[in-house]
DNA sequence: TTGAAAGCGCTAACAC
DNA sequence: GTGTTAGCGCTTTCAA
């Protein structure tokens, strides 16, 4: 089953190739005649235009790189869905890359990705800093990154303010009582994320004049939180715990409820992230609503816009967040 | 800046291009100085092949596509990370594509796919029934299915067989005491898969002579299995629920916790699929830990073998799941 | 409006 | 061992 090619079709309708060309990118200047010859023939054919040649004929691929996390598709899913959602709408194919724990620096995955072609790429960043994102700008290649906030000529950046979103909650609650301990645990899967959270509670509390306040790290002989509220919980000095994950404030919830502690009465616990699962523990849990949806498809359209040229007022694009209380905070 | 070529790096080395594909591609008929030559001079312009023109000229594009049902990330992340890691060793590029709810044909989507040359791809059904895929059989492309048990001269198969694992555990309830009533729940996500769970414990009770038992159908009036549950749980005439996703299964826990049920005394909840979450919730709910990175690694696997033309002993290849109690059952 | 031909960057015979 | 050259399938000037 041979491969049919335009020459087949050109042949098949008496055409020469450029007009099968004309015909299959739809321009105008074929005459009506014309194109229903060729396309009678594409039909009888089967014909598919390859996409590999077209690549190399226009210097584009038509496809983007994804760059995600490992392993943490949870949360990472709603925002792929979002990009393929708009992908589809520019016909863009997606090729999915991981970033596996510290095999590799994100230069060479770069490398590697720009090797094969794509037209650009976009990365989900949980775990860098601004300074190992830096080398990205030395590309000359359009990025768009999800999580950070940065842009250059090439590189544009939608994200959520997590630090405000912590910040904010913390000042509401520290301001109706200034006694009010509020705590950030660390996520050590998402550095990033935690750092932007440590920030948040640490620039609030030193609003008050007080340093190093809020932030719990888990010690690395816990493999699991769990483990180590079921520990500490029945002591901690906290009143509000907020967790990245929801597995994590989960883990928070269920250990302060086995230890007797009453949620929220005695320990209110919220997660950034807002899953199902959300609304199937008891009480049910509190989070900001982080579009990752939207995270994804409006990463797509900026990504897009910039593979046209066009201008983009802005390239640092911040999403809101929703604060969804429920029953695991008063 | 211009995109360096393989003509720039033969003129740099003073070699001609098919010299500098030779050192490209490893083979060993190239002179070690040449070699160092070329080297140098590729190091020195930053050369990287361009994988679309190498393409074109294999007929080739060393990438797969993965198809997968939308939104499902959840579960399928795992598989995409199997794939993933056996991807890369064997230097294969995944394009992601999802299938959205009812919108094309499996068809027309495969169509798609393959119009964008890709050497092969692996299919993620948990939707589908053995009709509706019997079309891809057509195709004279690899096509690895992960979830059904089929296969073509061009179609492997992997699979983790549900019936059985559903009718085995169905059949030692009922054997300890055959008044003992299991019943299935219904995912309407999962068509596939609900038919297979629900000819499990139906085989199970045809055996002893009973018809159509141990199916719970959700109504369509109930937006989520929790409402249903709700409402019907505590009149249920069944000892024993079987759910698909972890989400379903914690759903009914809850249900039956609030109105009075204890689980496991009164009421046993198992389901399919093992996710962290599963620790989570309280009774800890026992499963299958159905091992979705093994099934996405065997795909990949067996699609480089059928890539390369390799001899493959079997094209449905059968994992096996492992039944893990935790407190949700006796 | 259509066709001829060059070129996109690379691989692989085939010569030398 | 290395160079020459003909494709791979398509787009796009430039002529006609």
């Amino acid at each position: 089953m041979k491969r049919v090619t335009i020459y087949d079709v050109a042949k098949e309708a008496g055409v020469s190739l450029a007009t099968v060309s004309r015909v299959i990118n739809g321009l105008e200047i074929v005459r009506e005649e014309t194109r229903q010859k060729v396309e009678v023939a594409i039909d009888k054919l089967g014909y598919k235009p390859n996409a590999i040649a077209q690549g190399l004929a226009l210097q584009k691929s038509t496809s983007i790189a994804l760059l995600v996390p490992e392993a943490s598709f949870g949360y990472t899913g709603q925002i792929i869905n979002g990009l393929i959602d708009v992908a589809k709408i520019y016909k863009y194919n997606i090729v999915l890359h991981t970033m596996s724990e510290g095999i590799l620096e994100i230069k060479d995955i770069v490398d590697e990705i720009i090797k094969s072609r794509v037209d650009g790429v976009i990365i989900y960043n949980d775990k860098l800093m601004e300074k190992e994102l830096a080398v990205l700008s030395k590309y000359h290649f359009p990025i768009v990154i999800i999580g950070n906030r940065m842009s250059d000529d090439n590189i544009a950046s939608v994200f959520v303010d997590i630090e405000k979103a912590v910040y904010d909650l913390t000042m509401e609650k520290i301001k109706e009582n200034p006694n009010y301990k509020v705590a950030v645990i660390q996520d050590r899967i998402n550095d990033f994320t935690t750092q932007e959270m440590k920030a948040g509670v640490q620039k609030a509390y030193k609003e008050l004049g007080i340093e190093d306040e809020g932030y719990i790290e888990i010690p690395s002989e816990y493999r699991r939180s769990y483990d180590y509220f079921t520990d500490t919980i029945k002591e901690t000095p906290y009143n509000f715990l907020i967790a990245n994950r929801d597995s994590q404030a989960i883990a928070a919830l269920n250990a302060a409820k086995e230890q007797g502690l009453s949620v929220p009465d005695d320990l209110e616990i919220l997660c950034l992230i807002d899953s199902k699962y959300n609304n199937m523990v008891r009480p049910r849990l509190s989070s900001f609503a982080i579009p990752s949806y939207d995270l994804g498809a409006v990463s797509m359209r900026v990504l897009t816009k910039m593979l046209a040229n066009e201008t983009i007022d802005d390239r640092e694009i911040e999403l809101s967040y929703l604060f969804t209380p429920r029953a695991s905070t008063k």
